[in-house]
DNA sequence: GTATTCGGATACAGTATTGTATCTACATAC
DNA sequence: GTATGTAGATACAATACTGTATCCGAATAC
């Protein structure tokens, strides 16, 4: 109700962001083939005639969520690659970071249903891997960086470290979903410190020794 | 074809193992709710009418279907714990083990795919915990063996090393069957050598400080 | 051998879903 | 103002799926 004037571009935009929030929420909750087009279409406040004015299939719409969502992280993260910042204080934003993504159970779910059918559907994996390159390519930019200003050589390439931090942080991830009982965020966190600080231990064996005390620990 | 004589209780054995295999196939390539009980009958030879004369949902044949594929491995894992073996063959073991299961991908798809059901639905999730917390259980206890046979103290409590590394099994796995490019055996085992690497490296740092050398490292 | 039981096939009813084709109303152009 | 195009609603057709109810045939019991 009360919608507004708006000019007809506006208007169209407004209704694909309803649709992806819409969809962003089923499709989490129901997973990508439970949700219906007409679910979406529906808790959105249209029907499946805007659906399909708007996009052209679910998988379509799929993948556009995914990419509204890379997108918001990648900024969040990019944004701390600033040497007016302190060390500690990107470490506390990264810490907020991860925790607030422990926290954002949708986002994951999709991540995870898209997997899946990347692992499934050709088509579909090579168009994710696209958007899942970027985001480890910003990863390992941004490792790259912190090394940089604690001012340490990374004995592993910062691509693999990215790879590596993604897929535990995912794994983990999964396991809170599934069992939050025994995999709590105390724990979670403490699983991806032993692989930090590992990771920083034998940096700092090989690199120019520079005080870098238990730099990334998260 | 040459469907032999088998007494009542063999043959009904058998259509349930049938209806398993075929479940595990279908549901790994196409997902659990988009194979259907229709689909998942005829792929074992036999119609719905088999399907519902052996179990009583999709739902109740897919826990079915993990709790075999558990079964499965907790034999394999089992059998390692034996005090006759040496310490070398075990680890060799191990690591073909692990190397197995990144072959298998139905068994795994199947396993993320229902964690992604526990993550949504109670009563489900109630029943793959069960299961999961035996793994985990079982996990531990082999790397408690493991830790005493080298004669080491894990400075961390079996069970969260146990959870950590299937956690991070899990999410390096994902990359590999969505990401296949990207996350190659080779990569996937460099990862989890780190992860594996530290903990022992932890653990010597701390424990009776036994020659220990790279032990774990897969 | 006859009766019985039960595994699995067949038939059926009901519902959900998709995609397209058509219609309506409002924003734009003039 | 009128004309027009497009966003989104409505209607429709085709299909897929589930679950049950019924039926058939072969294994068991006697």
């Amino acid at each position: 109700m009360s919608r507004k004037r708006l000019s007809r571009e506006d208007s169209r935009d407004q209704t694909t962001q309803r649709l992806l929030d819409a969809a962003q929420k089923l499709i989490a909750r129901k997973g990508l083939s439970a949700a219906s087009v007409e679910d979406i279409a529906a808790a959105a406040g249209y029907t499946r005639g805007a659906f399909y004015s708007n996009f052209n299939s679910k998988g379509d719409l799929f993948i556009e969520l995914l990419r509204r969502d890379h997108a918001k992280a990648h900024a969040a993260l990019d944004a701390l690659r600033d040497d007016a910042l302190s060390l500690d204080h990107i470490q506390a934003r990264t810490r907020d970071i991860y925790a607030g993504l422990y926290r954002d159970n949708e986002s994951f779910m999709n991540w995870t249903e898209a997997r899946m059918l990347a692992a499934r559907d050709t088509k579909f994996r090579a168009k994710l891997n696209a958007l899942i390159a970027e985001k480890r390519a910003e990863i390992a930019g941004f490792i790259e960086y912190f090394y940089r200003r604690v001012g340490v050589t990374p004995a592993v390439p910062p691509e693999a470290l990215a790879m590596g931090f993604m897929s535990l942080f995912e794994g983990v991830k999964l396991s809170m979903l599934s069992s939050p009982a025994d995999m709590t965020a105390d724990a979670a966190e403490a699983v991806l410190a032993v692989f930090l600080d590992s990771i920083i231990q034998v940096a700092r064996q090989q690199g120019p020794q520079q005080h870098a005390r238990r730099a990334a620990t998260g």
